[in-house]
DNA sequence: ATCTATTTTTAGTTTTGTCTAAATTTAATT
DNA sequence: AATTAAATTTAGACAAAACTAAAAATAGAT
């Protein structure tokens, strides 16, 4: 009826399904006018790719996703713009449910996959103050800034690092399940210093110090954790 | 496939709409075993008598309401126990975002009203334990229990205490933004103590004493606010 | 350059929750 | 008891978001 309120129900009232693909395409690169394909992201949200044909046609129309026939399908700035707020909630409503509530690492991901479609920007604005402005979540990703500037990290994965080097445990690259269990099991936290002691040729298992312990972590465990270089 | 899931199914799996219709129904007086009329809820809940009735039948099927055509609709036990931990679920929100969060009475309805319906029962049971159990949301109304139990309160309306009678003031009884901005401005807040000065034949006015001030209030702002009986 | 195999899209269907318009039941009035 | 008014239900339609099955386009291999 009115053309305000046209505009705003194109641009600005988002349907949970349609934020969960622009995220989805978002994590698998997309944002940096690359193509993703129609199987990808299927496969990611377990749904089928005619699911996403139909969405990428919705989102295009609505100047969020570019859209070729046959050729994939990428963000625009506003589909970015969106990606990342959505994201920007997800991690702070994670760090809220580690900090305040405590809950474990493993636990975070299906609760802040819910509470991200809420829509408030005072309440997120406030739960971001309440958290003293958090730059990572509870997995070590940057939490991205109200005007979506991301800050990403100098890290990399520990089975990189040299012996007799330092580093602190800052983020996972596996988050799943199982492994979060683990590393809670074993007492390995985010801002934990870890010193690699040595690494074994045969197994590219490696012995390091941690919290005063010395404990060997096999390869697949070091190539997930991420850790700041710290000397 | 498997009947486990047919039963999570069709007895726990709610709909936000399902949800939004029990609590309607509740919150009607559908939870004695009333029959609420099919207009009634149509008119709450700001859509059509027919899509009541629709709705109508398909809580009938899961058990949670008794319905009979023509002859309205009430709340089964089991109804009302999930109409319950929606409601609960909706208070305690409303007390975090006040108290946490710094929002005002007014402002807290609608962020409730979508975060009632994230379903995690660890998460619930968190906030209520990080706001220490409260028994009243912000507008005074009770907070049920885990297991469903209501907390009444000795309560009477301001309009309705005698003169010189102490009274601490513990909820409203219409919680329309309009009124709640105009007790926020006039600095009337929960818990505050009022003592009634006198009262005025002719409008119906009362001269009360509060927080050291004394002030004079109308009557149609007397009879929507609830108070506890001190003296 | 042609032929497969794969990927992607189209067309048509389903489910959920809503709507309108028409039909039916209940209630109220004479 | 008959008639009218109001409330309620049915039937049929639609939009969103998914699906299946069939058709079309693309890419890879010879």
């Amino acid at each position: 009826m009115l053309n305000k309120n046209v505009f705003l129900e194109k641009y600005f009232l988002m349907t949970r399904s349609e934020e969960n693909y622009l995220k989805t395409i978002f994590h698998l690169g997309g944002g940096d006018s690359k193509s993703i394909t129609t199987n990808a992201i299927a496969e990611q949200m377990e749904t089928k790719p005619s699911s996403v044909t139909d969405m990428a046609k919705k989102l295009s129309e609505k100047g969020l996703v570019d859209y070729v026939r046959y050729q994939g399908i990428s963000l625009t700035d506003a589909g970015v713009k969106t990606a990342l707020s959505i994201i920007r909630k997800h991690r702070l409503w994670e760090v809220f449910l580690v900090e305040k509530l405590d809950f474990t690492w493993d636990e975070v991901h299906e609760v802040a996959e819910q509470l991200e479609h809420i829509k408030s920007e005072k309440l997120i604005d406030k739960i971001d103050e309440l958290l003293d402005f958090p730059k990572y979540d509870p997995h070590g990703d940057p939490i991205p800034t109200k005007d979506g500037k991301f800050q990403e990290r100098d890290e990399k994965l520990l089975s990189e690092m040299p012996i007799n080097s330092k580093g602190i445990c800052v983020g996972v690259k596996d988050s799943s399940v199982p492994f979060l269990k683990f590393l809670d099991k074993n007492k390995i936290a985010l801002g934990n210093t870890i010193t690699i002691m040595d690494k074994e040729d045969f197994d590219h298992s490696l012995r390091i110090r941690m919290e005063g312990k010395e404990m060997r972590i096999s390869h697949q465990i070091a190539s997930n954790l991420y850790v700041k270089k710290n000397d």
